[in-house]
DNA sequence: TTGAAAGCGCTAACAC
DNA sequence: GTGTTAGCGCTTTCAA
């Protein structure tokens, strides 16, 4: 392994000054700067930044924890923490749970190990017990989609609420009564919040509410899938609803596959709406209504947040991040 | 910051006990091992995963490049990377090339700099000669669906040729001889045997190939948009083709997206046919007739060699993923 | 503008 | 079984 004593000794210099020009620092002669960048790439030496971490006592390092990586909402979020930060000089390390609290535990640990200076998780499986532990000893950790009562401050939202009224009244304004609901069945913040708008907005329109209609299921494709399976069986042969409001995008989407495989028309037979607006709901057949959460801003906020607990300032309670309804074709209107 | 010292004062042993219970050494008593885990927890302590990786010369890391990890592609490929070496007690650190060969660059100089023990990178911007460079310099690195002439043994592909041979004679099996190809316009490795495959299974059966059929786009969903207009403008008015072939599942997404604006029926007007079998292809209306790339296969395969050329150990040149046709309903039957 | 050297937090000989 | 200590590769005073 090259070191950077090699480096010196090449360009015929002290450590402290490759140290210097590798680092950018202005005071060093044209001459020792040359001789240092020659003799980089002479070697092919790279810093390491293991070591720089240490000696820096900062890793340039943010670390984000979320389900799945290849679940289109959580690439979204990754990606956009990856844009806020890069500006920055920072790198993001991410940790996958897996909708399980073990491998949830064993990803924060990791990021912490790795003394990310910024730490966003968003963890659906570990009780809030655990969760507390950790907001307790790690003060820059921001928790996503998730509000653990006393750590407001740390809780980064959409509003979750709002979203689903605004979806489920557009339902109802296209004729709707009957509508059932696929929820998560993860019974973290924004389930129960998406669940409580389903619920105040039919309850709003005097539209009773049924707890058979609700049914759950894991936030997944196959999620989204396996509750249409429910649906259909239980509730087909009485035809007892004409629309479902799913939890996300990413079960509406797997909810639509399971329609279409049983020649179930949507919106003709069913209509369907998501939440997210991920750019899979404009790809779907037909294109879904569902309510735009802007991944992008809540990321940003939630690492701007942590970043700032970091440097031990106070932060105000975050507002919920504004949520708006996507009109598109998978509801169709009735009487 | 707490660190290793002070478990040992508050456990009252020595630094290297502590040591030995956290990194799991049997040769410690059961008393020293109770107090400092008690210790730990007291204090909340976490190895420094920096100063670990310094004195072990060994960082527990294993880096990726992908172009965008909320690319589904890349998406489903970082996840089964992160699969393949959990189990070995390796974390994945994953850098984003955004199609830029700059940024390429980036990710790739801030892996190596993090003394990653794997290196596996899809690059698709960055010129051959910059490759080579890292090829020669970081031995250990793998590249993902690309070959360069001289490091064979250093490139995991699937086979891509085969692959769309197989989904275009499906194509000419029901009929189709007017083709379109709709590539990425990286022009790497993969699109050129695609399109390899295209032109050539015309060719086996006695089509004219017409490059006016061929356009190109970034090998995203815009791009398969992007595609799809350029198609529309050019060619519908002169109805020269029946069916198009995408270079891959994303951009045949995009593509679909854009006709069904247009009013256009597939498979009713136009066939469709992907390259990669995601989730996303099931989820499209019609499902999509592609070809499955076993993606954590390959991901799996270039870990494993990029894990034995950190070792030293030579490695045979890989052999190419096998890929199979996946028929669904995208495809309609002409004469 | 430069270099010597201390020290970041940890591991791994080595000695006991 | 346990403790002492010399590094790992780098940054950063401090002095020159």
């Amino acid at each position: 392994m090259t070191t950077i004593r090699d480096v010196a000794r090449l360009a015929n210099v002290s450590v402290a000054t490759v140290s210097r020009v590798l680092n950018g620092s202005t005071k060093v002669s044209q001459k020792s700067k040359d001789a240092v960048l020659q003799a980089q790439k002479e070697l092919g030496f790279y810093l390491n930044a293991n070591a720089r971490a240490l000696a820096q006592r900062d890793s340039h390092t943010i670390g984000i924890v979320v389900s799945e990586i290849s679940d289109p909402y959580f690439g979204t979020a990754v990606s956009a923490c990856d844009d806020a930060i890069h500006d920055l000089g920072y790198n993001l390390i991410v940790g996958q749970g897996y909708h399980n609290a073990e491998r949830e535990k064993r990803a924060i640990d990791d990021l912490i190990s790795y003394q990310c200076r910024g730490l966003i998780v968003h963890a659906l499986a570990l009780d809030e017990e655990t969760l507390k532990g950790y907001l307790d000893t790690i003060p820059y950790m921001v928790l996503l989609n998730r509000v653990i009562k006393g750590y407001e401050s740390r809780c980064q939202t959409c509003d979750n609420y709002a979203g689903e009224c605004l979806v489920v009244q557009e339902l109802i304004d296209n004729g709707h009564t009957k509508i059932a609901f696929i929820n998560s069945s993860h019974r973290i913040l924004d389930s129960d919040e998406r669940l409580e708008g389903y619920i105040d907005t039919l309850k709003k329109n005097h539209i009773q509410y049924d707890p058979n209609l609700v049914v759950m299921a894991p936030p997944s494709l196959e999620g989204g899938s396996t509750a249409a399976q429910a649906l259909l069986e239980r509730l087909l042969p009485v035809k007892d609803f004409t629309a479902v409001a799913c939890y996300s995008d990413v079960m509406a989407a797997g909810l639509m596959a399971t329609m279409r495989d049983h020649k179930i028309k949507i919106p003709d037979d069913i209509s369907v709406t998501g939440f997210d607006n991920l750019y899979l709901s404009s790809c779907l057949t037909p294109a879904l209504t569902t309510v735009d959460n802007p991944v992008k801003k809540m990321a940003e906020e939630a690492i701007s947040r942590s970043l700032m607990l970091y440097e031990g300032e106070s932060v105000p309670e975050p507002h919920k991040i504004d949520v708006s309804l996507v009109i598109r074709d998978s509801i169709k209107k009735i009487n």
